[in-house]
DNA sequence: TACGGAAGTACAATCGATTGTATTTTATTA
DNA sequence: TAATAAAATACAATCGATTGTACTTCCGTA
């Protein structure tokens, strides 16, 4: 409480000033080894811990940096924190990681609070409810440097890292194209995320190129969770469209998929063969496995990382940039023939 | 950068003073409505964010509370996150989510960094290699409360909110004993902690119960991997140990176990059933799915925050406290007869 | 011995916001 | 209209650490 020792404390207990003090702590040449010593004895013996608010507000830098997550639970998600953190780690920064729970709402709510408290920069994968850059302007007046990964806005104004979805989105369709398949739906996702639209367009360029004619039906759209899966091949089992692949723009809709084709004793992959997107963990261990696009995200984490630290050294001079990696596709069971 | 505007820079262009914005920022009843009103259109104009590093400072407060988990990846983990969000977000404080990666160094390193941080109150779930106290006295020092939940140390100084692990030890065993299971192996953790121990000794106490005679060379101690699940089954085998039923103190291990027996042909639940802990969602996924304890991370998240928050407001007067929770068999698949 | 200069410390302002106290302004009442 | 209370605002100290500048020691050299 209020018997936290500070730098005075410790002055006062050797009749120093706390300027040097400050500087012994911070091991500056201006101080002897001997009275360093000393200071350092003290410190320990008052069970002294330097105040870091006041520390950050003097130097006008906190060596933190803030990472907004649609969820902390997609392994996607927390592979690429885990590449953040390890490389952040190393340059001796701190990370603060906050989920969205895909709410615009929330998002704002984040970048604000990580504004207020002076984060040195921010990497961002955006909700699903996100459709303009309003609340990332408080991001600019402060100067606080931005990278988005994964999830962004098409936008000049800021950095990305990303995954090359388009081809993913084409790898993925091709496969199903040549283990014979042709009528292939897609389930995707809210349009205003470039992710979903670049998978799509994907899907639609594999088709093309295969001279394979593309049905609007379809392409179903949602926010691409389990139910949503589940929900789609009734609907088009509904609606009577024939359909023999499914290309899903994640994997867990990609699962509520195959449950209802379970239930309804179409087999997979001989009736509908069945790719999704991400790699998550389940994928391998669900039975069939399920054939899908792997992003490394601790690669992601780490560059994005990177491109960020380069943005808040060089600031001003700073010139945005986008980086593309690449995914590759995983056969599984779901797609052999 | 230096451009970021401050109370000062209100006052200055109202000519008035910086602790009336203050108070007018801050809403007080000080301030006629009229200032107020002119106050915050121009700190709209300027583009103005309250600099927290000052208020908390000045404060002494920051109204954030710091969260460590060994991994944010794993599910029960993310529930129990999200339990603690939901009840932080309702009262206005914000949440550092920290990951010591089952590492003592890392949890050492992120202690020290949150309280210097100052922040409020800390929940903490501690890392497999955590076996002493030491690096939490930087927390009583400064007099900042913090509550251990699930992983815990058996201390008196310091509040928990668990599962009852002795009872869901003790469940899964019979479970596995009702269904005419006796020659059961236990998969256990690092002794150290409490969760592991307890829900070994409620294994024992149930073959106790049932006349099984318990053989130390069926519990098998390891870092509950999923390899070390796998590596287990396989020593087992090579021992010539005849077994008929697994209780793993965590699924991840069971699975592991489940690979390595599925490879072998060894039937599940027929030759050897399975019993899990924690429930992940890949638990109901694999083939055949997994029994398991259900543990309510939602519910542990609001029970340990809203105990963290008793302490929090009351301090000295506070009394350390333990609450448990009750979790639940789920039946499953790999203990079917 | 005195002087120049380096080394070691002390002084004091500062970061941005908050808050107790003092002062000014406004409103009320006799 | 003057006196007084109440309302609104200004002043100034403060949170804890950092850092440029000023000062004091102490050493070696002339």
């Amino acid at each position: 409480m209020s018997n936290q020792p500070t730098i005075h404390d410790i002055a006062k207990a050797l009749s120093i000033d706390s300027s040097t003090v400050s500087r012994a702590l911070n091991n500056s040449p201006r101080v002897t080894q001997q009275t360093k010593e000393k200071i350092i004895a003290k410190a320990k013996e008052l069970g002294y811990q330097r105040n870091l608010l006041a520390s950050n507000l003097r130097k006008n830098k906190t060596n933190t940096i803030g990472v907004v997550v649609p969820r902390i639970s997609r392994h996607f998600f927390s592979s690429v924190i885990q590449g953040i953190e390890e490389t952040t780690y190393l340059a001796g920064y701190n990370v603060i990681i906050c989920q969205s729970l895909e709410k615009l709402e929330r998002e704002k709510d984040i970048i604000e609070t990580l504004a207020a408290n002076r984060v040195d920069g921010l990497l961002i994968s955006v909700s699903m409810e996100t459709n303009n850059q309003d609340h990332f302007k408080v991001l600019q007046n402060n100067g606080i440097p931005y990278v988005f990964f994964d999830r962004h806005l098409n936008s000049k104004k800021a950095s990305n890292v990303l995954i090359d979805d388009f081809k993913g989105g084409f790898d993925a369709t091709e496969h199903l194209i040549l283990k014979g398949h042709k009528k292939i739906i897609h389930f995707s996702g809210p349009q205003e995320l470039a992710i979903y639209k670049n998978r799509f367009l994907g899907y639609k360029a594999a088709l093309e190129k295969h001279e394979i004619p593309f049905k609007n039906e379809y392409v179903l759209s949602s926010r691409l969770m389990e139910n949503d899966g589940y929900n789609n091949v009734n609907q088009i089992i509904e609606e009577n469209l024939l359909f023999d692949g499914i290309f899903a723009a994640n994997d867990l809709s990609a699962i509520g998929a195959m449950k209802c084709l379970k239930e309804k004793s179409i087999k997979i992959p001989e009736d509908v063969a069945i790719v999704g997107f991400s790699n998550e963990p389940v994928s391998s261990v669900i039975e069939p496995s399920l054939t899908t696009i792997d992003q490394s995200g601790f690669q992601l984490g780490k560059t994005a990382t990177n491109l960020l630290f380069k943005n808040i050294d060089e600031k001003e001079k700073f010139k945005e940039e986008t980086i593309i990696l690449q995914s590759n596709l995983i056969q599984r069971n779901s797609t052999k023939r």
